[in-house]
RNA sequence: GGCCCCAUCGUCUAGGCAGGUCCAGGACACCGGGUUUUCAACCCGGCAACAGGGGUUCGAAUCCCCUUGGGGCUACCA
């Protein structure tokens, strides 16, 4: 029986890279009949934020990942969450302790700073120099109460070779003595990631480890760990590719603090008092993240980058619901960054997915995040949803970007889908049906818009002829508006978009809409002609009093 | 610096492990044309890659080595 899991830290909302992951081991356990556990690991007192786990669970759900264990499931391993299960650390590394398998350290942050710089003026790799006696429990409470820090150091056997089994990798071969002896308890208590997790997938049952290629190089120490424990035969790893940015890095949850450090840095008179206040955190908080020694809370990320004006990478989940991309579209892309089913297929139903997938098919090359065959996916995917299915998306869409359309009823929001067949996003079809949700005192003219359309040839008098037109129809329906426009334009010898623009700058303020017809349809008479009116009676003001501003200044 | 991973069109990739069927296939992007009431969508056509060098072999995108390039890790982060 496979079991797989994911496992975030709950730092922030969830990103791409993670959310590949988390696709990934649920693909896997799917396709298999398998068991998907999510885990939330909250080792780091000073990186967890209070409402990530919320956010990741969200985003999870919204993706339509589904975990048989974990947080609100439940299930018979748990808890969950790591912070929750401190006396099972505990125990196991009593056990380590007792069998001489681990040591305690006390020495300060500094000292170890210094060694490594040591390491590194020597052009060696750094390794914790082993004591030839430990230390034992007497000595670590004394220790701790002279203030010292105390950490635990699991002693990793340097007598032989280590070899990982990778599915993608093959056996990639470790030289004895490479691994150094890590910490694996903090001075605060906590478990390092490095322990934690080799406890918990072994408690778990966890069958297959599927993560990213950053944890190749802990994976010998975590097999180490694995047998000191006495835990028998390890999981099966499959260290992914990992997605970068078309900056270059890792996609990660770092990319946004990193892209920030960077904006930081390239601005020449930055006030960092006012920008610290702007992320809600003190100067030495600031100056400590700018220079990498901590993290801030994601709200704080994006305060700053609104504050300086600097554009963040999109890479969390929300932010491409919010820009309104389909979780279908999500997952089928995220599935296929770093697999494929092998042959020509690329847009698949999630169902297919799981049908398809293998773990023998994951590729070893990196791959960047392709934003505009994303685009290509969203549109296809809108394409082929199911009516409802699409509504529903549409629905929670507007509610998320408090959309003025969001009280509209059922019908109309299909009705408008319909008509925006070809969107590429929701967001396109929010844009273009906004207009009709607006009171007609609200709707912002688009001076572009205003001075091609409008201004330009005789686009006024031609708006005046079409309102009254309009205000003669007795039939307002999309056939009868249709002929009316299409006739007048056959009238006045040019192509339909010459009357048709004005109209729909007039009504919507932009030169983007549903198409004209149905827009001018669904808006309805009154309005419309109210609009027109509004539009003709601004832009005849405007004009003239610019042409009196230009005048003033020039006196 | 040390260790590890990776390398096919601009991008995601097929082909690689079982060498000939590949003067390298698909998709996105791009370019040209068509359709068109806006934005899209759609239709037709086109451009475009085996990182470089050395081997092995009758034969190499495919196997081996080196170089170069990219990425990861090198934390009392995960």
């Amino acid at each position: 029986m496979v079991v797989t899991r994911f496992a975030p830290s709950p730092t922030g909302y969830l990103h791409v890279g993670g959310a590949r992951t988390a696709l990934f081991n649920w693909l896997w356990a799917r396709r298999t009949g398998g068991t998907f556990i999510l885990r939330i690991e909250d080792t780091d007192q000073k990186r967890n934020t209070p409402t990530a786990i919320r956010q990741v669970i969200d985003d999870l759900r919204w993706l339509g990942i589904q975990w048989d264990e974990g947080p609100e499931a439940g299930g018979p391993n748990g808890p969950y969450l790591q912070s929750q299960r401190r006396d099972i650390y505990d125990k196991h590394i009593k056990q380590l302790l007792d069998e001489k398998k681990a040591y305690y350290c006390f020495d300060t942050p500094e000292e170890l700073d210094a060694l490594r710089r040591q390491a590194q003026n020597q052009k060696k790799a750094f390794s914790y120099r082993r004591p030839e006696d430990f230390p034992d429990a007497e000595d670590a409470k004394k220790a701790r109460a002279k203030g010292r820090s105390v950490t635990v150091r699991f002693a990793v056997p340097q007598d032989e070779p280590m070899v990982v089994a990778d599915i993608v990798r093959g056996e990639v071969t470790f030289a004895a003595g490479e691994i150094g002896d890590f910490i694996i308890q903090k001075n605060d208590g906590f478990p390092t990631y490095n322990f934690a997790c080799v406890v918990d997938d072994y408690l778990m049952k966890v069958t297959h480890v599927i993560r990213g290629q950053e944890h190749l190089m802990n994976t010998p120490g975590q097999q180490a760990l694995w047998k000191a424990l006495g835990f028998g035969d390890f999981p099966k790893y499959a260290h992914m590719s990992v997605t970068v940015s078309d900056t270059g890095g890792k996609l990660s949850k770092r990319e946004r603090p990193k892209a920030i450090r960077k904006a930081i840095k390239a601005m020449q008179d930055i006030d960092l008092e006012k920008l610290a206040e702007a992320g809600s955190i003190s100067l030495e908080e600031l100056e400590a993240f700018i220079n990498g020694k901590t993290a801030v809370d994601m709200p704080c990320i994006d305060a700053m980058a609104k504050h300086l004006g600097a554009a963040l990478p999109e890479i969390n989940i929300v932010d491409f619901f919010k820009s309104g991309y389909l979780p279908e579209t999500m997952v089928n892309f995220l599935g296929l960054l770093g697999w494929n089913p092998g042959d020509n297929r690329e847009i698949m139903p999630v169902d297919e997915l799981i049908e398809s997938f293998d773990l023998s098919r994951l590729t070893k090359a990196n791959s960047l995040f392709d934003r505009q065959k994303l685009l290509a996916f969203n549109t296809e995917h809108i394409r082929i949803a199911p009516g409802e299915k699409l509504l529903q998306h549409f629905k929670d869409y507007l509610k998320a970007i408090e959309s003025p359309a969001v009280s509209a009823d059922s019908r109309l929001l299909s009705k408008i889908i319909k008509i925006c067949e070809g969107a590429r996003t929701l967001a396109d079809i929010e844009r273009k049906s906004r207009f009709l949700f607006l009171d007609n005192s609200q709707i912002k003219y688009d001076d572009k818009a205003v001075k091609k359309v409008l201004l330009k040839n005789d686009g006024l008098a031609v708006l005046t002829t079409v309102r009254d037109k309009l205000a003669a129809m007795e039939q307002f329906t999309e056939q009868a508006i249709e002929d009316m426009l299409r006739c007048l334009a056959e009238e006045k010898q040019v192509g339909l978009g010459k009357v048709a623009q004005p109209l729909r700058v007039a009504i919507c303020g932009t030169t983007i809409s549903l198409s004209i017809f149905n827009s001018v349809e669904m808006l309805g008479k009154e309005k419309t002609l109210a609009r027109i009116d509004n539009t003709l009676k601004k832009v005849k003001k405007d004009t003239g009093c610019s042409m009196l501003d230009t005048r003033k200044n020039g006196e």
